[in-house]
DNA sequence: ATAAGCAATGCAAACGTTTGCATTGCTAAA
DNA sequence: TTTAGCAATGCAAACGTTTGCATTGCTTAT
């Protein structure tokens, strides 16, 4: 058994009040009996029970972090991780710990179940496991959230965290062109998630910027790929770039241009977001539009602390600004 | 505010004991008082705070995981996420939370924290996290912990779960004399660290029971591949396939044979261990000797778990068996 | 008919804190 | 010299549970 604060007290011969004030620093205290409370705390070896002050004070100081369990990608798995070292990093720096649950479509129970034990003070969870009855259970309770990635749905009443895709979308276009690129193709996976689209506008508009007339921008299919190495070879196509929309297409593409026998970067370059741990081992080496994802976790939890600490009353979004990774795939031009 | 315990018994006109004990089944309660409190406990929304149950009863019901957060390997951090997952599951099936905290080699403060403030009811913690003064502090504790990884020191006295690599490089050299390779080469990063020594051992071994002479192993570097790569050519040296301690070495070594017009497979076979999410989408696909991180973690929850229980006194160690998943590196001889 | 036993429930303490409201001296202003 | 004010501390209630020890009434064996 540890020792208790009334052990504290009783060593000294003061009351339990007077160790929790020394503890909290929340009364004035004379400078003598501070000084003997915290050698019987080091003698004792005391530490504060977390629980029981949590009782008294109605907050847990832990936040929960729900991690999308049905997510079986480990590419995007991978990236998370470092966004979960991040949340309990500043968690952690602001006296919080952090609590985590799986989250399942079939089941949003332990997401709710979290909320209504109070077991935390405040939660971030990914996009994908928002419904709108978490919402509105929270939002009816008060209880502070944020979300990673951008939502759908009443995204002006909600705190949320994105990575900034139509920035760096517009980034990997001004790199290819810096490259001497001239006319770069978007390949997506899905056009009407809201990630690819705000990919997609970004695209067009950085083109517009570059004086590219009608960008392209294509659902990627194996197929299809073919099909414009084909027409490019002809000369038919113009295309002279490709900007895929995560690895799996990037590596495909590569596979394609290979197996066509296109020259990356001298007649194809390749530019990917996502920046896999694999990209740099690619043959070429892959350009990639990078993602702090540490960043990105770091900003999450900082807006969360703020919206329980209730220095943020209004529902606020922040954008994570993405930056490119020169590497082989775009060097058409040696510097 | 939520309902409390107080406020149903009110409702109901019981005293919050009776409450208490319908909740908990604890004792026995007249079918009448119990429909009534169900029925007032659904109607207030009631759910017990789990705070004050804890403060009572001593234990938390939650378990602490270590996230390494020196580790900046994505590769690792990629398969760790599943064994979180399994962790979250398990502990959550038997009503456990599960708390995380960072740690880096220059503050283990966090885990201490942890231990003596009470927070967890046990930690699971990777191997490269264990200090001896750690365990120390929570063997002098009786404090319930599981090391993921094999430790090095006193490896009877404490819980382990790992992935069993000699019985996986075992079955990689098995998976390569079934496809008619002859002669495969093991090529480890360190053959210093635990895993890599039992990878070894599993591999020497194998080998003799194979009826393969002096089998040979040797730490990768990007120069020797260069150079055996060019003794198989002039029939210095008969080996004719690899296996690889981890997919960075795959990868290079996939590059090597390929700068020298090597055929995969038809040449030289190729496994890797890690089954890592590119790996089938290499050229060609890589077979891999595949670990089950998601048993891994929920054999280590479980552990944990009955540690705590009291059911499982004896520190105990428990091996994962790993799998081959053959693809195209290895296939030589069609089936 | 009586005692013993048991089912159903109440009472109150306990878990380890925090905190509002005293209380006690003491200092400084009037 | 009185009084207001403040620094330093104590007292006890409160947070929401659980649980050992009553207590009450009823059943059943003697």
């Amino acid at each position: 058994m540890s020792a208790t604060i009334k052990d504290i007290a009783k060593a000294v011969g003061v009351n339990p009040s007077t160790v929790s004030r020394v503890i909290n620093g929340t009364a004035s205290i004379s400078e003598e009996t501070r000084e003997k409370i915290n050698q019987a705390m080091k003698e004792l070896d005391y530490h504060p029970n977390s629980l029981a002050r949590s009782l008294v004070n109605g907050s847990t100081f832990t936040i929960g972090l729900v991690i999308d369990a049905g997510n079986k990608d480990a590419f995007s798995n991978a990236f998370f991780i470092q966004s979960v070292i991040a949340i309990e990093t500043a968690a952690q720096t602001k006296g919080y710990s952090v609590l985590i649950t799986n989250h399942s479509l079939s089941d949003s129970n332990n997401i709710k179940t979290l909320v209504q034990e109070r077991k935390v003070d405040g939660i971030i969870l990914p996009v994908q496991c928002m419904t709108d009855e978490l919402i509105c259970l929270m939002t009816a309770n008060k209880f502070p959230f944020v979300v990673m990635g951008e939502p759908q749905l009443k995204k002006e009443e909600i705190f949320w965290v994105d990575v900034d895709n139509e920035q760096g979308s517009r980034q990997a276009v001004d790199c290819l062109i810096r490259s001497a690129y001239r006319r770069p193709m978007l390949l997506v996976e899905d056009k009407k998630t809201i990630f690819e689209s705000k990919r997609i506008k970004g695209f067009e508009r950085e083109c517009e910027a570059k004086g590219i007339q009608s960008p392209s921008v294509h659902a990627f299919s194996e197929e299809r790929i073919d099909e414009f190495l084909n027409e490019i070879l002809e000369g038919k196509r113009d295309t002279d770039s490709f900007i895929c929309s995560n690895n799996i297409i990037a590596y495909k593409v590569l596979k394609a241009l290979k197996a066509k026998k296109l020259d990356v970067p001298r007649q194809i370059g390749v530019i990917t977001f996502d920046n896999y741990p694999l990209a740099e081992y690619m043959e070429p080496a892959l350009s990639v539009v990078d993602v702090d994802t540490y960043k990105m976790g770091e900003t999450a939890a900082e807006l969360l602390l703020k919206a329980i600490s209730g220095k943020e009353k209004k529902a606020k979004s922040q954008l994570i600004e993405a930056k490119i990774i020169e590497r082989d795939s775009t060097r058409l031009k040696q510097k």
